[in-house]
DNA sequence: CGGGGCTATTCTGTATGCAATCTATTACTG
DNA sequence: CAGTAATAGATTGCATACAGAATAGCCCCG
């Protein structure tokens, strides 16, 4: 018997180390790897239940990604995210900013339907619809960046995306800044629908780096009191 | 005896893995391992001097990187850059072209004197002079996002730097272009000179864009014939 | 009672071995 | 002679084994 996503006749069983790699990387974006973690490699393959080997093919790719970091005496460990949370949404700024711009030169009337449906859908879902707020949220910048046709951008969007948006759903606390949210996500819709690339670009940053100043003034509330070593 | 990169009291020995890592990207950078080439990691950790293990940590690492592709077979092989270099130049012009910006915000006297004086010498070498000008080309860009102070910018940028300036230096052919890019290369600076963000951006973009056109212009010297598969 | 050095254990980094898969070559059949 | 099946060699992916470094603990000494 194969894996389960072998089923439909694609050619090859999912090697060992590709499993890993999602796994540990759905469990530090989580939190259930705790920032700082020391990773035991024998420990985390039994309970991966692969050997060391594979295991640290995902560990190196997580490096590169930087979600685990390598302790100067050697070895993994969780990296602490919080620390380059502000940077990271000047390079998120960066790229869905100029992703706004070559969405709206390349963007298709499939994907403005698609846009203008996640906006409407928005405006109505309960405040208190905390995952499905997440859910849109991200669904609605996942299109715009999908829209630039570039591997390149799209690669880059996913690699930071995970390191912000968990983080981003816990700031949309208030209703106004739920609804501040939504408005620009309007605005940013309208200006690709009319092609606009330099609007899109502008509102995109501005809607970014109003975001960060929103995340940056949230109580904080998981403190570093989890935080082994 | 240690390795001579640990003669300065650093703590550890390096690990055989980075070695080969960057051993394995300048070949690759430098078109020493043709594009499309399979790598059989037999021959090339005898050829490494290390086992099997440390090279596919190196492979991984460079997969995440770009520089090198799993075939739907298993194994690697060199990555064909040419064919996502144009869309590289789009990733290119979203990072430097905010980076930009961000280093018109931040950038120190010190830097400004040396983005002058790199223009400064570039007005003055031969156009002959291939490595000088390669040299004096990467360097200015680094100089202006290494003023970002964003270490997710500076990272996203080498990343892709590899990737583009080998092949953009093959483009300086003409004195005309010469004359062009340190002519843009003398209104950046004079943009972040005078902290004025928005200019510079819009200044870098065009100049990466340009570049692009002429990079696509190209006699595309190097042809195919040597892609082993 | 506190500090420094020694020892034992843990952990990492690398090498090797093995089974499964893929590829290329050859033999066979229509 | 073309196409296909079978087989042998090559190659990957993973598990295990081992040496050296790091860490923790302990004892001895001040």
């Amino acid at each position: 018997m194969q894996s389960i996503t072998d089923a439909l006749g694609n050619g090859r069983p999912e090697p060992a180390w590709r499993n890993a790699y999602r796994q540990l990387r759905m469990a530090i974006i989580n939190r259930e790897l705790a920032p700082r973690l020391r990773l035991i490699e024998t420990d985390l393959a039994q309970t991966l239940g692969i050997s060391r080997t594979p295991l640290r093919e995902a560990l190196a790719r997580l490096e590169v990604d930087g979600l685990v970091t390598t302790a100067k005496s050697g070895g993994y460990a969780v990296s602490d995210m919080r620390e380059d949370l502000f940077d990271a949404y000047d390079l998120r700024a960066a790229i869905e900013g100029y992703g706004a711009r070559l969405a709206a030169e390349r963007v298709t009337d499939g994907e403005i339907k698609r846009l203008r449906e996640n906006v409407t859908i928005s405006q109505r879902v309960a405040l208190s619809d905390r995952n499905q707020r997440a859910r849109l949220n991200i669904e609605f910048h996942e299109i715009v960046v999908s829209a630039t046709r570039s591997p390149k951008i799209i690669h880059a969007f996913t690699n930071i995306r995970d390191l912000i948006l968990t983080d981003e759903d816990m700031t949309l606390h208030s209703e106004e800044a739920h609804q501040r949210f939504i408005r620009e996500h309007d605005l940013i819709t309208s200006a690709i629908e009319m092609r606009d690339g330099d609007i899109a670009d502008r509102l995109m940053r501005k809607h970014l780096l109003s975001a960060r100043e929103l995340l940056l003034q949230r109580p904080d509330a998981d403190n570093a009191s989890s935080g082994e070593y």
